[in-house]
RNA sequence: GCGCCUUUAGCUCAGCAGGAUAGAGCAACAGCCUUCUAAGCUGUGGGUCAGAGGUUCGAAUCCUCUAAGGCGCACCA
């Protein structure tokens, strides 16, 4: 329910229809303190347009107020401030969300169109990096907000499975691979081969040479060389599955750069067709306006290049999925090769290029310092992962030691770590990567929230809450601040979708986190016995919002940990 | 050089369709577990919102300039 329209509507009749209802809700603000009320309206506008005092208008409209959800209205200098009736609202609110359960925040505001991702394509081949987390992570969780908002999202993984580095890999794996070691632990043996294949040209630059006959070897379907590929990229896959695994993510497709390597022809000719390639020192290339480069299409020896390969993947996913958003979570040093992207399917005449959107973030550092791959300086994601979960485990093991399922509430609770200290800030920020910052489990951190979904959930164990068999209203004035919070859920999720940022829905849920644990702490919920049933609803509707907040994020929440 | 982005407490960040005293977390210090999970709570200190102009009744928020930093700018992805 949003209240707020309600107070909107009031002033509009108050002020004598001077200002619209959509000026008016633009106009209404939520005080900084408390003690000034839940919303509040400033007058100047309307007393420049009244030519009054601000403070006389105010205290006027403030008389003229009235509704059965406002406690109290009142105007204080410039400023109408209204209370809502506390009851009346808390009543509404928890008996919405138990009535919803996790449904409560869902709407239908993509009416069900389709929205591709593309999100993680990491390259095949090499470790997945933190640099990847990234972009999963942050898809992953718009993917179940835009999901949760009405829309179809779908999940691609452009998976980086083609190129040059393929030839290298192939040739040093005829030289000095091992079956056994690479089937072992596929990505690491894969990369110190990759490694040893540059060291060794360093040496003998004929080495490149190889490379790259066996990767037109490879682009012409010898089928050896496509048998070790397929090889490679199936065992590459399932090693990114683990991880995937155990952070919960799936995929609609794994198509990735080797997947259009026969559709790239058919985007040239359609852009020749149109006129749009013309020739320029030596290349293809698209003009695409006087302030951007032009779009490269054709090296000149032929061969086509990233963009060509994006064009024809937006091509193809517009044909197979009809999309009415397709979404690219790349990081922001892409961007403008998406600008060229977009601009040049606007060219040629799509008009659904304006639906595209290249999902920005800022980059992971290292001291200050973009990770390099080459020096074998990247962090790998596996192996944070695995402290995380060791170090969630340790917590338990110290903490809760009879605890069921230990092993896998530790991986909720280690991976959500991660996860969520990568979604709470806004994702065009950059990230100094801490490993000491991502293992934390105290302040705004995912296991701070999923603790206090824990502790809940506990209370409603003890309590036996049975919410059919409950109809008692929660009096507490402590508990005002978890009351409007929880109104505020949907809110949230609409602000998340509408900036394509899931920093929203983290922020939401530790600011809901920190009021229900200051409520614990002031407030013993089990032992009084005329308020119990009353306060356990209130308990039960933070679990639920709290659970499905973290859902949305990609987070588990266990009910004990 | 051109384009885009960033600059708020010691550190990491919120706040930015302009509004009433600029907020969290971490770190520091002082408290709170015979009582619902202390992965928690309470309190204290800490700010020229990079700088300078401008618009406005009102600017951390909008505009211009300056400074510092980052990213991108033709055959990599």
């Amino acid at each position: 329910m949003k209240y707020i329209n309600l107070f909107a509507q009031e002033l509009y009749a108050a002020c004598d229809e001077k200002l619209g209802k959509e000026e008016i809700v633009q106009r209404i603000e939520k005080p900084k303190h408390e003690e000034l009320g839940d919303y509040a309206f400033p007058c100047f506008d309307l007393a420049r347009m009244k030519r009054e005092t601000p403070k006389r208008i105010a205290a006027n409209i403030a008389s003229r107020i009235h509704s059965a959800h406002f406690e109290k209205v009142e105007a204080v200098g410039p400023y109408i401030n209204v209370f809502l009736k506390k009851e009346t609202v808390a009543y509404e609110v928890v008996r919405k969300i138990l009535q919803e359960g996790n449904h409560y925040g869902t709407s239908n505001l993509g009416k069900g169109g389709a929205v591709t991702i593309d999100l993680s394509s990491p390259n095949i081949a090499k470790p997945f990096s933190m640099g990847h987390l990234r972009s999963t992570v942050i898809g992953n969780a718009l993917a179940l907000i835009l999901e949760k908002s009405g829309y179809r999202p779908v999940r691609i993984n452009h998976l980086g499975d083609w190129g040059t580095q393929f030839g290298k890999l192939i040739t040093a794996y005829r030289k000095w691979g091992n079956e056994a070691q690479v089937r072992q632990n596929t990505i690491k043996e894969l990369l110190a081969l990759y490694i040893k294949f540059h060291e060794e040209a360093d040496l003998t630059p004929s080495l490149l040479d190889d490379g790259r006959k066996a990767f037109k070897s490879l682009e012409e379907g010898d089928p050896d060389a496509v048998a070790l590929w397929k090889w490679f990229r199936e065992e590459s896959l399932q090693e990114f599955n683990r991880i995937y695994q155990l952070m919960g993510i799936t995929f609609d497709s794994t198509n990735g750069e080797a997947f259009y390597n026969d559709k790239m022809q058919c985007v040239v000719e359609l852009l020749e067709e149109k006129e749009l390639l013309t020739e320029s020192q030596g290349a293809m290339v698209v003009e695409v306006d006087d302030h951007l480069p032009p779009c490269l299409i054709k090296k000149k020896d032929g061969a086509t290049l990233y963009a060509t390969r994006d064009l024809a993947a937006a091509l193809y996913r517009y044909e197979t999925y009809g999309f009415n958003q397709a979404l690219y979570v790349v990081g922001n040093e892409q961007s403008l090769h998406f600008k060229q992207v977009f601009k040049v399917l606007k060219k040629m005449g799509y008009e659904w290029a304006d639906q595209m959107h290249h999902i920005t973030f800022g980059m992971m550092l290292k001291d200050g310092k973009k990770m390099s791959t080459r020096k074998g300086k990247v962090v790998l994601l596996e192996e944070v992962l695995k402290e995380a979960i060791a170090l969630a485990k340790e917590n338990i093991n110290t903490k809760n030691p009879l605890l069921k399922n230990k092993q896998i509430i530790a991986e909720q609770i280690g991976v959500g770590a991660v996860m969520f200290h990568d979604l709470k800030n806004d994702r065009r920020n950059d990230i100094d990567f801490s490993l000491e910052d991502m293992l934390r489990v105290e302040g705004e951190t995912g296991p701070y929230v999923q603790y206090t979904n824990a502790r809940a959930c506990s209370i409603l164990r003890k309590g036996q809450f049975q919410s059919e068999k409950n109809s008692s209203i929660i009096v507490d004035k402590e508990a005002w601040p978890i009351i409007t919070r929880l109104n505020e859920f949907p809110m949230a999720v609409d602000r998340a979708v509408k900036e394509y940022d899931p920093s929203q829905v983290a922020k939401y849920v530790l600011d809901l986190s920190r009021s229900f644990n200051k409520y614990y702490g002031q407030t013993r919920i089990l032992d009084d016995k005329t308020h119990m049933n009353a306060r356990l609803k209130l308990v039960s509707a933070v679990s639920i919002v709290l659970t499905e907040g973290l859902r949305l994020l990609g987070l588990h929440a266990p009910e004990e940990m």
